[in-house]
DNA sequence: GTATTTGCAAACACTTTGCAAGCAT
DNA sequence: ATGCTTGCAAAGTGTTTGCAAATAC
């Protein structure tokens, strides 16, 4: 679970519950729908900002995969992503080769490396049959 | 040079200069400046529909970096990307590894890759002083 | 009680669409 | 001449901001 170190308010728990249940990066869309679901009905701009507070916190992570929208997810072990480009399911990879590609490219290229993003896009075991 | 294979009109020329002569991927608003800066007053609209004509034909890549826009380059040789976090110039970074990594995926995930993104944030030599 | 959080309206940035006018071939 | 291309206006997304009312502590 999560330790908040801010004011608890209905929306704030709920949103938090949503990501820590939620499996893959959600949009901002899914997560009013739970929020309705759960008989709540938060406005968009509240939405925004809770996201906001939890970046700013570091609770969350700000994804995106090419749909000119950002997506969500709890903060964790740094990972990669699946991303079925017919059915949208987002699977998550774990991956080891990357850290050492980042010290190549310090020493190569003298930039500093401070994160990445790999991503990839393809096609899910059930949209392949 | 790029070979058309549809029609011929000042905006689509210069617009391809404009990428052929971009060391690294640019936003609409780039290429509206560029445009201008060549007397030529065209709407936002149809630069939108020129990208998307050239997306279409293979002839430019739609990229993200995580500012909630799109940025375009002239489709090449696959690369991926150093993007300083301080002055936002990109650079180019080749890195052969990926290849091997989307066969384990093929593999242990059943997942087929079709493509993948890997983009490194930080901050570049000039950046760091 | 007080500072924080929320809702509403509005604005903003980026992108897309419909239609009539203009242009390349 | 005709079909492709453009501009304009408008609308569609996703996101942010200002301010007053509501709420957590």
């Amino acid at each position: 679970m999560v330790q908040l170190n801010f004011k608890k308010t209905p929306a704030r728990s709920i949103i938090i519950e949503f990501l820590s249940n939620s499996k893959s990066p959600v949009d901002v869309e899914q997560i009013i729908s739970f929020l309705r679901s759960k008989k709540l009905n938060t406005n968009k701009v509240t939405v925004y900002r809770i996201i906001e507070l939890l970046l700013q916190n570091g609770i969350v992570e700000r994804l995106e995969f090419g749909e000119g929208k950002f997506r969500y997810e709890l903060k964790k072990k740094h990972h990669h992503h699946l991303v079925c480009q017919n059915c949208g399911k987002i699977q998550d990879v774990e991956i080891g080769v990357i850290e050492k590609l980042e010290k190549e490219i310090q020493k190569n290229k003298h930039f500093q490396v401070q994160s990445h993003s790999l991503e990839f896009f393809g096609l899910c075991e059930n949209c392949q049959k």
